[in-house]
DNA sequence: CGGGTTTGACCAGCGC
DNA sequence: GCGCTGGTCAAACCCG
């Protein structure tokens, strides 16, 4: 099956700025959906669908809530915030060969690397000069060297609630408002010592009943806190081989796993699509335990389309 | 008292 | 260079 191209809108949400996307090709889930068309009288409370692109079916992205939109290559956003999105949309990524999967892997693990022996060299100069810091002498300006970002990964969420329990615990360090938007943006890190994953939320002003999570950076430890125990692993492949097991999107995604499937599936229902008997929402089988096993590939994801796969026939989303 | 939040100040990057 | 904006810091504050 031809992989199609989608748009990646996440500047409506976002609000103002760049904001840096992963190229679609080399992320799989870095699928978007436009949150303008999607029937929001079908939508339950709080929906997370973290899938792949499924060409054939072009309803469902009407009935996703969220785009998983790993970013790292910055897309320009048009000065009038939003109202221009065609550019975005129409997003072509630099390298459109979609075997380019596990180069994918190998850039985050490039700059991983580059990003690790940076910071070591930042850690060594700031050992030598933080002594002398004071408040009022803050951070030496590194002018010679970009700073380096951990992969980031946004998802948007229905959600009523602007801090959503995903498993971990977070400080909030910072609160900023947001340039055209009534909603100010705030930050978060992983109380975790020796984590420095980060997370800034803020809610869309386009739909306020949206919030835009923007993830920087993996967890270097367990969830402290299990939504249901020995299953997070199991959802780390929803997001392909560059997240580990435990990450933050995987107790997330199990955390409202069993509404969001029903609801796929009725909403699927009522649009009349068909099912075939070993997907139909009487013989679906939601376990845990499949995505446990096909969590154990690096390539996984491909084999793993998340919610979907549990109520979308295998054959509509089989790659090619 | 420890941990989390608030909030103003500061810094860096970017566009003009 | 200047201004704007996003991101971060850290003192003050809050709360259990």
């Amino acid at each position: 099956m031809e992989k199609k191209e989608m748009a990646v809108k996440t500047e409506d949400a976002i609000g103002s700025s760049s904001f840096p996307c992963y190229n679609s090709n080399l992320y799989p889930f870095s699928n978007a959906f436009d949150f303008s068309e999607v029937d929001k009288s079908s939508l339950g409370f709080m929906e997370l669908l973290g899938v792949q692109d499924y060409s054939p079916l072009p309803e469902l992205p009407q009935l996703s809530t969220v785009s998983v939109q790993p970013h790292h290559s910055t897309v320009k956003v048009p000065p009038d915030n939003g109202k221009e999105c065609s550019e975005v949309l129409n997003h072509q990524p630099a390298t459109p060969n979609s075997s380019s999967i596990s180069s994918a892997s190998s850039d985050a693990v490039n700059d991983e690397q580059n990003k690790t022996l940076l910071d070591q060299a930042e850690e060594d100069d700031d050992e030598e000069e933080g002594q002398q810091k004071t408040k009022k002498q803050l951070k030496p300006k590194k002018t010679n060297q970009k700073r380096q970002r951990e992969p980031r990964f946004a998802f948007m969420t229905k959600s009523e609630v602007d801090h959503l329990e995903d498993g971990y615990r977070w400080r909030k360090y910072g609160q900023k408002a947001v340039k055209n938007s009534p909603f100010p943006r705030s930050y978060y890190r992983c109380t975790s010592v020796s984590c420095n994953v980060k997370k800034c939320v803020e809610r869309s002003f386009t739909d306020p009943s949206v919030v835009v999570t923007t993830y920087e950076g993996q967890h270097t430890h367990p969830s402290p806190v299990m939504p249901r125990s020995g299953v997070s692993a199991g959802y780390a492949n929803n997001f392909g081989s560059v997240l580990p097991p435990g990450n933050y999107l995987s107790q997330y995604q199990h955390y409202h796993h069993q509404q969001q499937q029903q609801h796929l599936v009725n909403t699927l229902s009522s649009l009349g699509f068909p099912y075939n008997d070993s997907s139909s929402p009487k013989n679906a089988v939601f376990t845990q335990e499949r995505r446990l096993c096909s969590n154990h590939g690096t390539n996984a994801f491909l084999r793993d389309h998340g919610l979907l796969q549990d109520v979308v026939p295998s054959h509509m989303l089989k790659e090619e």
